[in-house]
DNA sequence: TGCAAATCATCTGCTGTCAAACAGTCTGCG
DNA sequence: CGCAGACTGTTTGACAGCAGATGATTTGCA
């Protein structure tokens, strides 16, 4: 019970008063620790989490120009390189010029990749369980909802 | 009309069917955007986002330590180093060692900070208007409810 | 055809953040 | 007192993310 409370403890802690106050604020401090949580995972499993989403969208919608990963997946295009990289020396993606368009490359997922792919994706639903088991699921259903009306807004103005 | 649209009119876009998915994802990507808006804002205003925080809290609750504004404002100890330092050397903040404990830091904010935090905080709401203007009050209400639950659950385990 | 503009992948440099090491200071116990 | 251990602020090194430039290739248009 003797748990690490150091300024909270301390009377009143001032944290909850700004998060209350600032959405933006509120907003990133919970991003930052879920994905504190998802680089642990994906670090304690072996495959990173750029890795891991460039698998499944190129299981999920086939071959790929790494620059539509870039933007589908809203992964910088000199961070997509390294992550192709890496894939394609685990032997996890092939990456061919497209004959079409040789400036392109056709990222294809191996069957090792498919393989490597389905181990990680099994440990997901214990994943999202362990992050968001504070919520309740009506809650993660308001949660997910809310957040793809902010991504749908943000991908207009921004660019 | 000739918005920006390039994988989007294609088809279908990947990224809905991902940030529905993944909870933790669409969490990520959505506070990036915020983030970045945050930062163009504060980036126009002329005071970080940081600074603007470390003046709020001293104004609210007095004089504090750099470890405790680090650990109330989530703020890593390193980074709140320059960020007094900005705020030393723009006459905002005044840091005097604590003579019960020559260690830390007893960091006051001056006359000229609080000027300066009137000013931005006065910004403030019109900013958090524009970011979330997609959100109805009532959808606002529960992304901050949610938010506050999952911070206070990622702040035992995590440490 | 030939050439300018656009596009794709890549590389480089910069910024911001985090982890770990370090120096100065305090506390507790012999 | 004297010294080991803990705490505060700072510095350093490593790394992700992003903007901009570059080389190779394609496309559009005269």
């Amino acid at each position: 019970m003797a748990t690490t409370t150091r300024t909270t403890d301390r009377g009143t802690a001032y944290f909850p008063q700004l998060a209350a106050e600032r959405l933006d604020i509120a907003l990133c401090r919970a991003s930052a620790a879920v994905a504190r949580a998802a680089d642990l995972h994906a670090a304690g499993e072996g495959l990173g989490v750029g890795q891991h989403l460039v698998l499944q969208m190129l299981d999920a919608v086939g071959p790929c120009s790494q620059q539509t990963l870039s933007e589908e997946l809203r992964i910088d295009r000199s961070v997509m390189v390294g992550i192709c990289d890496d894939l394609e020396q685990a032997g996890h993606v092939r990456r061919e010029r497209n004959p079409r368009d040789r400036r392109s490359y056709a990222v294809t997922i191996t069957d090792s990749g498919r393989r490597r792919l389905a181990e990680a994706q099994a440990l997901i639903p214990a994943f999202l369980e362990d992050t968001f088991q504070a919520l309740t699921p009506a809650e993660r259903g308001q949660l997910s909802a809310i957040l793809a009306k902010l991504l749908q807004a943000g991908a207009s103005s921004p660019r």
